[in-house]
This record gives structure tokens, sequence and C-alpha cells, in this order.
DNA sequence: AATGAATGAGGATTCATTCAT
DNA sequence: CATGAATGAATCCTCATTCAT
């Protein structure tokens, strides 16, 4: 294959992936047909299968796609900062901001959320895993480091609260039916239950150095 | 319709629904066909419809009695408590208990969390709204008087913090696909998982009265 | 039985009737459900069958009962005239105001015109062709009269004549979705097409006397 | 696509056409269904979903070839003819003919005549509305030719007349159960209806110059 | 006679996947 | 590689009719 080809090829991938996060993020995972990926991706459907071995495995590789692009913008802003707090701290405002200003990943990542995975040989799916395993451990080693330095609470572990905070926070994010029609109904904002969200799960890791801090301002 | 009549019927309603959970848990959602629900309830398919309008209306009754349920148990065990903090220590005990003593209602209800509403005016939806607003609301009083007492932070909101808080509560009980690889991966076991994050949910809320008997210890 | 029981079952076959007729002339044939028409006549679904053996012989009967309805409203104008042509006349004069009067029957038996037949041994489909028939030989009478009198075609088979104007009247009232979307289309209201279709009608049956009486006039 | 290719589509649509034909036919609209046009057709249920959009659309498509395929056949024989008159019996007569010769055709035609349109905005519905327009038109420029030289009666209006003739003229040619049930009761045959109706047809529109050669004669 | 809950066959439609071109 | 027509299993829902009470 010439490198032309090659380009091509990686295009049409693209072309294929964009389209069916587009979908997946407006009529969500089970409303996203193949035939309606293929027309949006201006391919034919049996092309669909040239690059992925079924629905399943497609919607895997865009799911390692969006974290893979979220795990580099989170990243890049955690590298900035020094203590481990502030990398925590930096871990969640980047994915707010990441989300914020690219609100059609922010809804096809809250749909992939319950993706039920199928094969676990595929390699998309095992893509996946490795990207989000990523970016635990990345958050794992910012907890650990703050809990070195006092700032994150000396008692967690910080591999399985990177899992559970990063589930948190996506929810928080990601509100379901149920919390929709709560929030409604209770007249709270999306926009104040982030907030608020936010604020439960810094909490729950604060450490000592940190509440003394606060104490004092 | 004789007293007798209505007793049957009752069971029969009752047959579909614990068919629907059971089925709900096994295959989740989309994988519950009207078809074998009838087959597990012994009835006719066309006898769904009469007791239900459509699928979706059978899947927010089972959702409602599901929480219903869970709300019984758990206002039960918090009755028996006097300050704001031990009811919310008592809910989540409660959660705990019953979801370990009952672990096909718990896949039940973690399936459901990601139940789509489509008619919000069905009877089955609405009800499912009112229960689950019901623990909201209990949770919310719990943590308004934890705050007045001083054990629960003084600068929460208690209703969206009742809302994310049972949401993250579900979710720690019920991993996603994703978290589930991501544990599995880093050798984490479902209980540590849970304890790790009721851990994090208990601090989150925790007020300075505790954080200073936390300190003298 | 006592009488007064022969009453009441009377009373609620014609409940069932009347029901039946609103509903067909609402939604059409197809679109009537025996539990609608049982709703609708204040009974159950069950009694319906008491009454009526299945749902062919229901519509046959409304049908049965329509046409006898207009039969006695056509002939008691018809018995006013004296001459074939008056008779005639009348006919279609009566005919008009009577569904004039009655939108909701005219409704039902345009529907019902298109009735198939399943058993034609029904009590009630050979009730429904022995009252269409008492028109159709009442028409041909006036058509036989007319005929002698010479205002009507000599060579006329007055039956024939008669049961295909029955018809053609009818169709006149009663456009098909066809009918209707091509007097739409070009701008005809359903008043002048009745209009020019009973033109055509009575013209098509006007023997040598009348049309001297034209040409003078 | 391939020229090849797009002739064995066509080729599909047409014996989905034929077999839909034949079904409504046979078995009417309501008795036809979408599993057994596919078997006569010999595709799968999901072809036709490629070529139809529904149950309605397929229906509609076979009413608008049939009635283009009388079209041709009428204008042909128009078109042979120089009088208003001559054409308007030269489309009487080309109408039996090809009834005659295609009694599968006369059938479907009957059934289809009551076909409910659900989707006005539907391609091939608005296929059968042109399409019959078409014949309503050319059926109007022969009353309105006839009307000219004093063969048709002039105080018609030529459009509505061709309207109800043309509906007329079907429903001579396709009784209904009731008409047939009179019919074989009164001991007529269709052939003999048939030409009744046809004979009152025609002189419902004869005009004074007509009328005075019939004197003569 | 009356009830109405229960039945279950039947039908339209969808869509992931394949394969001949 | 690419196509897109074809497949057909799968599923929800309706409703005429029955029958135990």
């Amino acid at each position: 294959m010439t490198p032309r080809m090659q380009r091509k090829k990686k295009k049409k991938k693209k072309a294929i992936l964009d389209a069916a996060e587009r979908i997946v993020a407006d009529r969500g995972m089970a409303g996203m047909t193949m035939g309606e990926v293929a027309d949006a991706a201006d391919v034919a459907t049996g092309t669909l299968y040239l690059y992925f071995k079924n629905k399943g495995s497609l919607l895997a590789a865009v799911n390692a796609r969006l974290n893979h692009q979220v795990n580099i913008y989170i990243k890049e802003k955690m590298d900035l900062k020094k203590t481990g707090l502030e990398k925590v701290v930096a871990m969640g405002q980047a994915t707010v901001e990441f989300f914020m200003e690219n609100p059609q990943k922010w809804k096809a990542v809250t749909e992939l959320y319950q993706m039920k995975v199928q094969d676990p040989h595929d390699p998309n799916v095992q893509d996946f895993l490795e990207v989000t395993n990523e970016m635990v451990q990345m958050m794992a080693q910012a907890y650990q480091q703050g809990i070195e330095e006092g700032s994150i609470r000396q008692d967690l572990d910080p591999v399985a609260t990177a899992i559970y905070n990063r589930m948190a926070f996506g929810n928080a994010f990601t509100p379901t039916t149920e919390q929709k029609m709560l929030l409604e109904h209770n007249k709270i904002t999306p926009e104040r239950y982030l907030s608020v969200a936010w604020g439960l799960i810094s909490h729950s890791t604060r450490g000592v150095l940190l509440e003394k801090k606060v104490k004092k301002s």
C-alpha cells in the first residue's frame, strides 16, 4: 500500500468514527444504526465492516478514541502542576473544560458509559480498556503524590479512589433520566448540580493539610 | 369484581413484575422481550398488555416497585436513629445490606438506572418519580438535620447533595462494564470497591464536628 | 322471559347497534374494535357475542338497520307522490335530506358500503340483503311506472337501473379518498359535486316526455 | 450503479408490484400481508421496504401503476377518434375492453378504490393522484369538445362530470358486496349490469344533437 | 344472561450483517 | 478495497373470540 492510500484509509476510518460519535450523541447507542453511520460517513454499509468487525466493535472504538482525547487534554493540564492536590484539582477542571467545550462528545461519552462489552478479546475493546486505565493510573499517581504530601487523605487507596471518582465525575456530568427528573422536580439546574457534585467529590479526598488551609482562610 | 378475582389479578400483576425484574437482571432492558416475560410469568403475551400499556410502562413499574422496596427497607433503619449523621450512615448501611441480600434486585436496579422515559405522563413513570423523590426527600432531611447538628458540612445544599449521593451510591453498587473491567484489571474486588466508594461518599459530607473528633482520635 | 326482560334485552341490543354505528362512522369498519363497542354500549365484551355471532354479523346488523331507517324515510316521501317521475325525484330528494340531517349515519353508511360478507347464511346478512332489496324493488316500481307514463326512458331495465342508481347515488354522497383528492385538486366543493352527480343521475333516466317538456321551457 | 444492476432493480420492483396486485385482487387490501407479497415476489420481507416505505405506499404504487396502464390503453383508443362524443364513447368502450381482458386488474382496481391515504406526501400517493387526474383531464377535454360540438349537454361542468363518471364507471365495473348480492338475488348477470350502467352513464351526458338523432332513428 | 380477564395467532416493521459485483 | 442490495430473524403490539365465574 502506498502512503497515499494509507492516508486515504485512515481518513475513511476517521470519517466513520466521527459519524458514529455524532450519531451516538444524538440518538444513543441503541438508536444508532449502521446504515445511518454509513450514510453520515459517506461510505457504503459494507465498508463499515471492513474497518470494524461489528457494531459493538465500532462503539468500543468510538469510546476508546473519545477517552483518549480526554486523556490527552487532561494530561497536558496536569503536567503543568506540581503538587498532587493541584494535579487532582487540575484534572477536575480540565475535565469540566473539555466537556464544556465539546458538548457533543459529552453526550456521546454519557451514552457510551453504558456500553456493554460483548467480546472482551476485541482489539477495540482492549484499546478502550487500556486508554481508560491510563487515565486511572494517572489519577492514582496524583492521589498518591497528594497523600505523600499530606494534602490528600492518607487512608485512601489511590487506584480504587481514582476509578470511583472517575465514574462519579462522569455521572455528575451526565445525569440519568432519573436524575434529570429529580433535578427538574426539585428545581435544581444542571449547572448547580454539577457544582454540588464537584464540591462533594473534591471534599471526599481532602486531607488534613488542606483542611487546615481551608480553616485558615 | 369479586374480592377473589381481585386477589387473582394482583397476583398476576405481581407475577409479571417478578418475571420482568428477573429478566432485566439477567439480560438487561433491551434484552428483555415481552414474549419472554409472558412465558416466565406463565401468561399470554396479550395479558401483559392488560396490565401494562407497553414495554416502557412495564419497565417503569418494575423500577418503581424496586425503588419502593428499597425505600421501605431504608426508612425502617433510618427511623431507628436519632441524629442526622446517624441517619445518613444508616441509610448507607441499609442500602448495602438490602442489595447484598438481593443480588438480583441489585442487578435489575443497575440496568434500570439507564431507563429512558418515553412518556412522562405514564402513571407508572409518575409512580417511579414519586417513589424516587420520596427517598431523596428523606435523605435531604437527614442531611439537613446533620447540618443543624454540625455533623454535616454546613455549606451543603441538602436536596442536590441527596440526589447526587443517591446516584453515586447506586453507581458504587452497580459498576458499569468499564468500571468492572478497570477493577478487574487492577485486581480490586467489588467488595473493596464498594467500601472505598462508601468511604469517599461519607467523607464528602462530613462536617466540622466530625472532623474535630477525627483529629482528636 | 317476562316482557320487562325482553324490553331490557332489546334495549341492550339497541345500545350495541348504536355504539357500533357511531364508531363505524368515526373510525371505519376496520378501526372499530369489539372492545370499544362494548365500552361505548356499556356492556361487557362477552355480551356482544350473546347478541351477535361475530364482528361481521354485528356490522351486517348495523348496515341492515341503517338501510331500513333510510327505506322508511324514503318510502314515506315517495308515497306522497303520484307519477313515476315524481316518485323517482322524491326518492332522490329524500335520500339527500335524510343524510343531510344525519351526517353520522351518512358516514357510517359510506363505510359499510364496503362491507365484505363472510357468511351469506348469517341472519343479519340475510336481513341486510332483504332490506336493501326492498328499496331496490321500490325504486324499480317507480321506474316501471315512469316508463309506462312516458317520463322515464322506455328502454330501461327497471331493476338493474335501480340497483345501479342506488349505488351511484350512494357514491355521489360518499366520495372515496381518490375522489376527494381529485375534487380538492380541481377545486370542486362536495356540494357542487353532489349536485352535478344528481343532475347526471336524473338525466340518465329521463324519457321522451320529459325531454319535450324541457325543450319547451 | 451499473446499468445491469439498474435493470435488475427495476425487475424486482416490478415483481413486487405484480405480486401485490395479484394478492390484492385475490384477498383484498387488508388481506394482503407483506410477508405474502414477499413470498410471492420471491424476495425477503425486508426487501419490500427497500422499495416501498410501508404497506400503504406499496398499495398506492400498485394503484398508480394500474391506473397508468388503463390510462395508456384508453388514451390510445381516444386519440383515434375525432369528435368529443366519439371520444367519450371510445373511452367507455376501451375501459370495458381493458378490464374484460384483465380480470385480475379489474378486481385489484376495485379493491384499491377504497384505499385510504395515510400520508398525502408519500411520492407514490402523489403519483397516484397525478395519474388519476391525468385521466380526469382527458375525459374533461372530451366532454368540453362534445359540448362545443353539441353532442354533449351544454349545461355540464366538464371536470366535475368527468370525476363523477370516472367513479361511476369504476363502480359499475366493480360492484360492492351489496350490489353483487342484489344482482344475484334479482338474477342479473354482471355483464348485463355493466351494459345497463354504461347505458345510463352515456345517456346522462347526451346533448341535443344526439337526442335529435336518436329520435329520427 | 352477563361478565371481563385471558388468550395467542398474526402482522408490520427494523436493522445488523453478508456477499455478489 | 468498496459497494449497497438483499436478507430474514426478531420484536412489539393488536384484537377477535372464548370461557370460567
